[in-house]
DNA sequence: TATTGTTATACTCTATAACTATA
DNA sequence: TATAGTTATAGAGTATAACAATA
């Protein structure tokens, strides 16, 4: 029936979503990792020169959080902090090949969640799943600043 | 490409998971509700007899956050507490009218987060999500008895 | 002794605000 | 004085564990 809530597609993407996220935090925790550091470690990963108050804008964070992952990534030996040596204040982090090679396994995690998660869609569904999926997210950034956008 | 692990649908639904919460908080507050409470009116709406702890169950969430969602229900006036006379250590919880009422404003203020969040999505597209979704989730809770099966 | 609801406590997550170092 | 990174603090959310009433 049309008139239950939880019927609505924005409360069920949400119960989903939780789903997913309980489900891939178990499958990166033998790496020592969780979801957000996947994200900033594969946006780094793709070459960007970003410092970190800018980081921060882009995954739609707090500069304070950005910092405790680096920490934590730093100390994991996945990324290094490299000063800015024009202006001292800055720093950008560098991905290390140790940290490629967890970013590999990282991938390969999620995409056993996928699957597991997914068992019973179809591969068509997926796509479709991700056709909808991906503008969706990008439209409802541009509506609302505080939205990641990377 | 496809070693990028933010192009996973599970990391997908995990962010637009989070969004669709962020904005029908939002939608919701002026009426002293989160997401959670609608869920358990919901249920509670649906005729159950359940006693709070089968409620937990359901809803996969411990029984002190149904002594809480309850207070703050019962606060509002939307439901009461009615103790089992066969065995008073159990009580049941039951939707008032005021509660009903309230239920329906909850349900048109996430009908409306799903037109402003799925404004660029079709009609045809979000019968698809919903297809999808939907069974994924029972699916899910079939797996895992800890995610919620209600 | 076992179970229901409840309360107390602790833990996770993340943001805001205060601080430092550079500029 | 302003800005980047950092540290300290606080708030939301929820689970676990202790507790009281009832069985």
């Amino acid at each position: 029936m049309s008139s239950d809530p939880r019927s609505s597609v924005s409360f069920l993407l949400a119960k989903v979503g939780q789903v997913a996220t309980t489900r891939f935090t178990a499958k990166l925790a033998p790496y020592g990792v969780k979801a957000k550091h996947v994200g900033l470690l594969a946006l780094l990963s793709g070459g960007t020169r970003d410092f970190q108050q800018e980081l921060g804008r882009r995954l739609g964070v707090a500069p304070s959080l950005i910092v405790a992952m680096a920490d934590e990534l730093e100390q994991l030996g996945a990324i290094t902090r490299i000063r800015d040596p024009d202006d001292r204040r800055k720093s950008t982090l560098e991905v290390t090949d140790s940290g490629r090679d967890l970013l590999k396994k990282c991938t390969r995690a999620l995409q056993e969640v996928d699957d597991e998660l997914l068992t019973h869609v179809s591969q068509a569904d997926r796509e479709v799943l991700h056709k909808i999926l991906n503008p969706l997210l990008r439209s409802a950034a541009e509506d609302n600043p505080k939205e990641p956008r990377a």
